[in-house]
DNA sequence: GACTTTTATGCAACCGATTGCAACATGAAG
DNA sequence: CTTCATGTTGCAATCGGTTGCATAAAAGTC
């Protein structure tokens, strides 16, 4: 291209000044100068299937198929091609190939917020599933906004993403945004939030029964006022939380009341805000118990109820959830729900390459849950015997 | 793709069953059933810019001005190819736009590791800024290896992302697996974890400085002999800390001692580590202070420390650096350094697009270096007088 | 009215890899 | 010696925008 406007703006020029020699040479050197510079400057032609085709007297044909190992052609060839590939320094022209064969090894990624703790292990997680499965990330936040999660599916859909994998933003009440989705036949992949579709698999945990088992725990050590701190309902992660907190109290013949449940949106300031509620309360009403959706909630209600004097966990024991770097530095460490973001965002690619791969259809496997422990430590021991 | 398939099946058993008029009648019926399946199952056709085109008479040059609003297109044409657009539900395809203008509106970011607190900040600050400039970002992680490094260089480089972003690995010594960039004059931003090159902005926080002053603090504390524990003396990060201690030291009058260095990777374990190193030595050759290259180191030395009854910071303070949310959790909280891995983020996006709309040249600006803050908090606190 | 400038649009050649089909060589089978 | 299977390779069309240059129409100038 540089070197095509070089020549025709000399072509020019040769015709204008043909008869003002002076002139002529002084432009002839800086044109000179020019090109030189211009040739110093330009990065090297792109190499492509072509000049590796004319350099070893081939079809561009043979080497497109010799450089991903097509079995029709000769071996020999194929290690040719290779060769003078790396020889001629070749890079692949990735928008060439996914115009014509309409593939683009990519997948889409969105997330409500980058930066929380599990959202970085499971984009760990994915990143390395996906990376061994040659397959890129390209990966955006909603920021917990409807508005953004729509602009975001749009550029990926755009971006012709093969597949997309997504956690639902706070206040993201339908999909339609991933209709075009659907009706494109592209897999969906939703994790952690979750949106119950036939069309596409989820991959979560059973918060259900993890919750219920914290909740166990925290009766069995003789709770029977337990408070829980939830997030918003619109996310199954924490309705089916409060599910499991719910029939345990059910089950354990203690009735349900609804002044100790605190939605919030599980921040550390939502977290002391719970602290002086409870503070608030009157002595003999006051819970004997925290179960917390989230661990940072529930640390930063300790913190704010131990320098109002509270003792942990013989006034009040605690429970959070997510099982953070922070819960075995609070004192005492926090009981909580261990489960593997890493693991999250592994299963849930590998299950969109499945796909992809036509290995599983999306509309047979409808959910993948995934294990949940229960970490005992001494937040919520009331009877120490840990 | 689906109905050549057909088509060429379809004369294939034409040929085979041609003296067999029972299967043939069997076969054409199964074919008809599945080209119907086929055809109603099969997303609409794509709508491509020549669609737009035909519908309303004009040329698919001007249909792709006026998506872009090219200032030459008729504002009354540019409204109805937009409306046109949106009623035919078209998309546009980046590949075919990047093929030709070799500019993908995509840029490479490569990390370490996902899955860390600061680094999920600064993607956050990325995401943020690229998406309002409309770029996208692809995210790999290079597992603190120099070989999963340079492969993601590599897919980046195929790619053609607009542009790199790049934290260095730990054991990454020399960058030239970047030389490719380089040479074809793809703008690349260090931030974080950097290395000086002449043709590369690098955006980092004052990490000489910031020691110096944590240190200074220390001393100011009336510490005596305070331990430092670092990081991979490859990275510029940790020795530049390693410097601004060793001058704080030296502008004090203190002797600089190599035994109270201890270099790990400034995780947990080795928190616990240094605890037990510490302990280790005899009373009286032990620290009055520790300043770590991290939060999760000196948090982690902390707790071993307490519960051996070491009191801090009566007999050693503290002074970390990241101002980790666990800064403000361990007890008592950590005196440490501030700075918003959010906007190192930010900053290094900013930046790498400012070079790419020329605005800025990468010769030109060599380091960007933000504010950090030293956050005193009581783990330093010897003389109680904040 | 002739001529220049401005504004708006279209032509056609790209960009670089992929792929259905044809074609060729070789050797085996009949 | 023909026929056919098998293994290799190439032709040429295609994917869907982009862009330099030409052109046509409208507006402005003298």
């Amino acid at each position: 291209m540089q070197q095509a406007g070089t020549a025709s703006s000399h072509s020019e020029y040769k015709s204008f000044f043909k008869n003002c020699n002076r002139l002529q040479f002084f432009f002839q050197k800086m044109l000179l100068l020019f090109v030189t510079a211009t040739i110093t400057m330009a990065e090297q032609k792109e190499i492509t299937i072509y000049d590796i085709a004319k350099h070893l007297n081939i079809s561009a044909t043979t080497v497109s198929r010799g450089l991903k190992n097509h079995p029709t052609i000769n071996k020999n060839t194929r290690r040719k091609i290779a060769d003078a590939a790396k020889e001629l320094g070749y890079r692949s022209n990735t928008f060439a190939s996914s115009l014509r064969s309409k593939r683009t090894q990519t997948i889409g990624v969105i997330v409500p917020r980058l930066n929380s703790n599990f959202m970085s292990s499971v984009l760990a997680g994915m990143e390395d599933a996906a990376s061994r499965e040659h397959y890129n990330l390209i990966i955006t936040q909603s920021l917990e906004k409807r508005e953004k999660e729509k602009a975001n599916a749009h550029t990926m859909y755009n971006k012709r993403v093969d597949g997309l994998l997504i956690s639902l933003a706070y206040d993201t009440e339908n999909i339609s945004h991933l209709h075009p989705f659907f009706a494109k036949g592209i897999p969906v992949v939703f994790f952690d939030r979750t949106y119950n579709h036939s069309e596409s698999t989820s991959v979560l945990i059973d918060n259900f029964k993890a919750a219920y088992e914290v909740t166990k725990h925290l009766l069995e050590q003789g709770c029977k006022r337990i408070m829980h701190l939830g997030g918003n309902m619109l996310r199954d992660v924490y309705s089916e939380r409060l599910r499991g907190y719910k029939t345990a109290l059910q089950d354990h013949k203690i009735p349900f009341d609804e002044k100790l449940i605190y939605i919030s949106n599980l921040n550390e300031e939502a977290g002391s805000d719970a602290a002086k509620h409870i503070l608030k309360m009157k002595p003999n009403k006051r819970p004997d118990g925290v179960f917390s959706a989230n661990d940072t909630a529930a640390v930063h209600c300790m913190i704010h109820l131990k320098t109002a004097g509270i003792r942990i966990p013989e006034d009040i024991a605690f429970a959070g959830f997510n099982n953070d770097p922070i819960s075995k530095v609070i004192e005492p460490n926090l009981t909580t729900v261990n489960y593997s973001g890493y693991h999250v965002g592994e299963v849930a690619v590998m299950n969109l390459i499945g796909h992809l791969k036509g290995l599983s259809s999306t509309k047979t496997t409808n959910r993948i849950v995934l294990r949940a422990d229960l970490v005992v430590r001494e937040s919520s021991l009331k009877n120490k015997s840990l």
